[in-house]
DNA sequence: TCCAATAGTTTCCGCGCGGTAAGTATGGAA
DNA sequence: TTCCATACTTACCGCGCGGAAACTATTGGA
C-alpha cells in the first residue's frame, strides 16, 4: 500500500546496502545536525550531536563524503578550520530523515506508554 | 529549514533513545516487511527479510512489539502458528521509513557515482 | 622556547551485536 | 514410539563497534 518498490533484485541489493549505511545511530543524527545548520565545523558539529567522539565522528562524516552526502572544505588557516555542509544530495536525504525524526517526535508519547503497559504486563505473573 | 524541532532536552533524549531503537538495520528491513506484507507468520517474514536469523528476527520483533509498532497473535493450532502485522502506530511509522526507502531507491545511482568518483581519487596520488 | 587551539589519526580494549547450532514445546502422522 | 513442522529460547563465541586517551601537524603568540 504504502511503498510501490520496485523488484529489482540486484537493485534491491544495493538499496539494502545504502539504507544499512544511513540506517545507523551516529549517521542520522549528523545528518540532523548538518540539516539544521549549515557550513558547520567539525567541534561545533561534535556539539550539537552530544557525545559523539572524534572518532566516530570523522569516520561518520568520510562516509556521508565517499557516499556524495556532505561537502569537506578545509580553510588553510591557523588553527586549521574545517567545515562541512549537505551537498543538494543529502539535503534531500535530510528531508526524509526528518520525516522519521519528526514521527518520533510525535509518538514519543505513545511509545513510552506501550513500553510501559508491555512491561507491566511481564512483570506481573500472578496476582 | 526542514525540521522545525522543539527544544525540550528531557524529550530530545527520549527521542534520540528511540530514534536509535529503530533506526537499525534489521528493525528497518522488518517494518518494511510488515508494511508490504499484513498478518505475515515467522517463517515468511524470516524469508521476506532475507539473512536474518532466528535469534535476531525474535528479538527484533519483541522490540517492536514492546514499543507498540506490531502486534503479535498466536494461533494455538499444530504445528504452532504466529502472525505479525502492524498496529496503527507501526503504520505510521511504516511511511516514514517508506520515505527513506525511496529516496535509497532513487538515488542509488547518485550515490554509487559518487562512491567511485571519492574512491578513484584516493586510489590515483600521483600520475 | 614552549604553549595554545583545531582537526584529526592511532592505539588499546571491553562489551555487545549477531551468527550458529542445539534444545524446548506441541500434537498429529507414520 | 519416533518423527515432523513451527516458533521459539538458550548457550557459545568471534569480531567489530565504539569509547578513552594519547599522539600528530601547523603556526601565531606569550
Amino acid at each position: 500500500m504504502a511503498c510501490d518498490l520496485d523488484c529489482d533484485p540486484s537493485k534491491e541489493a544495493m538499496v539494502r546496502e545504502i539504507l544499512e549505511r544511513i540506517a545507523d545511530k551516529w549517521t542520522l543524527l549528523v545528518i540532523e545536525a548538518l540539516d539544521r545548520e549549515t557550513d558547520i565545523r567539525f567541534s561545533r558539529l561534535q556539539e550539537r550531536v552530544g557525545n559523539i567522539s572524534q572518532k566516530m565522528l570523522t569516520k561518520t562524516l568520510r562516509q556521508l563524503e565517499r557516499d556524495g552526502l556532505v561537502t569537506r572544505r578545509v580553510h588553510p588557516t591557523v588553527p586549521p578550520r574545517v567545515d562541512y555542509r549537505l551537498t543538494p544530495l543529502g539535503e534531500s536525504l535530510g528531508e526524509a530523515v526528518c520525516g522519521m525524526w519528526m514521527w518520533v517526535e510525535k509518538h514519543v508519547e505513545a511509545v513510552e506508554d506501550a513500553r510501559r503497559t508491555f512491561d507491566g504486563r511481564s512483570e506481573r505473573p500472578a496476582a
